[in-house]
DNA sequence: TGTTACATTACGCATTATTGCAATAATCAT
DNA sequence: ATGATTATTGCAATAATGCGTAATGTAACA
């Protein structure tokens, strides 16, 4: 591993699955930290840890809400771009 | 890590500097496999398995020309929609 | 202060990824 | 068949990630 570029980050925080569907997950509106564990089936310190990874990719950002941090789309256009990536990386099998 | 969807592997595949630098590098059109090597400065082994890698998850195709193998790109948009979503990663800094 | 709820971090270990080097494969020309 | 060029794969060492548990933070409130 040599650098890290800002789309490298970005692609680090999407190699996980769990990460991606919390992604989705957020596509619905914004949602408190701990709405995700119980319906990840994780424990919550993993949680934090994707979320933080995520933000720190600038795919999310948060903002505290008393005992709870709320989390968002980094900007609200994201998903369709990613959606777009998935199509144009989708096999066109004969 | 638990499965393996399609985004998943984009962004794995996406997780290296190098091999967000050999996308660029086929955005300026079909290149053989074995240029990267000497402009990334490395293992030609090494270029082998990046390609591989960037194919596998629906990034890049190739064809057989003789002795060498051509990489382009698997949709001409791709490099498009992957600035985008550098663009709205950024972090809006104040 | 003590308690409760939510969030984050630290540590250790298991898993996975990266990489250099050597070996093997594929294609073509002589 | 031999040799030249490009490509791929196997193996072993090293580096990076993932994750469970426990500990620590942070905010609200009695």
């Amino acid at each position: 591993m040599r650098e890290t570029s800002s789309l490298t980050l970005v692609g680090k925080a999407l190699s996980h699955p769990l990460r991606e569907r919390m992604l989705w997950m957020l596509g619905e509106g914004e949602r408190c930290g701990c709405e995700f564990a119980p319906e990840l089936g994780v424990d919550p310190s993993i949680v934090s840890r994707y979320l933080g990874i995520l933000e720190r990719a600038g795919l999310l950002t948060s903002r505290r809400e008393g005992v709870r941090v709320m989390w968002q789309l980094a900007d609200p256009q994201l998903l369709d771009v990613l959606e777009q990536l998935g199509e144009l990386t989708k096999e066109k099998v004969a």
